[in-house]
DNA sequence: CTCGACCTTTGAGCGCGCTCCAAGTCAAGC
DNA sequence: GCTTGACTTGGAGCGCGCTCAAAGGTCGAG
């Protein structure tokens, strides 16, 4: 029977290494601990897949770890914590738009530099 | 006579610490070491500012210390460094916005799930 | 003249997020 | 049976970007 993929498997697919995925269920970013095959290795099945790609993405929008390891104690924890899952997200997502805003804002005036220089370099037509 | 700002005066006005300023100056971020009054201390003047500045907006843009001085380095070096300092802020450019293309995308996702909480929530309409 | 705020330098320390290493286990192929 | 290679654990190490501490100098107000 074919229950789950090899860590390293699982870290190519999700695009991380293994010493990572270890690190992040030691760390406890995982909602339990991984499935193990007789020999004591870890099995990746879908729903631990699906549930590290959340994490990659959390991650990836600069979530800190500690902040990742709160949203899955409260998934861990069930029901009743579902408006505090929701709180945690939206206050995220305010913090990556507002990065977003300051990141698209410092490039504008970059690319302000880049057009001096583009001028200067590449020739400026119609100047003296 | 006003020849500048001093160390605290200047890290207020950009945001920074003042150990962050000493430290980007002993790290070569800056195009030369800040003039200093009598006493020794620190003044920063408006070039000095308006170096800075951009030093932030590059670090703010994610670009790597080493990177900065490596453009710093360049600058320092003046006249006939031009074509090197525009690739690499156009390299930088690329870069930023390969990393906010990204991020919106896994916002994208994050949002979807906080939809998907929201309606669970807030009750959604018409549902059994 | 003293006080306190602010500055100086050198160098250590730290939080983050991995990343690597050593020593050992296990399964499969020859 | 032996080798090879992927896996296991525990713990050390590391690169980054600051951040702080210690010990001392400067300076203006009172």
């Amino acid at each position: 029977m074919t229950d789950g993929l090899t860590i390293a498997a699982a870290a190519e697919r999700l695009g991380l290494t293994p010493d990572t995925l270890r690190y992040y269920e030691k760390d406890g970013l995982l909602l339990r601990p991984v499935a193990r095959a007789a020999s004591g290795h870890r099995r990746y099945g879908p729903h631990d897949l699906r549930w590290i790609e959340l994490v990659t993405r959390l991650r990836s929008t600069g979530m800190a770890i500690r902040d990742v390891r709160r949203y899955a104690d409260l998934v861990r924890e069930g029901v009743g914590t579902e408006v505090a899952r929701l709180e945690l997200l939206r206050e995220h997502r305010r913090k990556v738009l507002a990065q977003l805003a300051e990141v698209q804002e410092h490039l504008g005036a970059i690319d302000h530099k880049i057009g001096i220089y583009a001028d200067a370099i590449e020739g400026r037509e119609g100047a003296a």
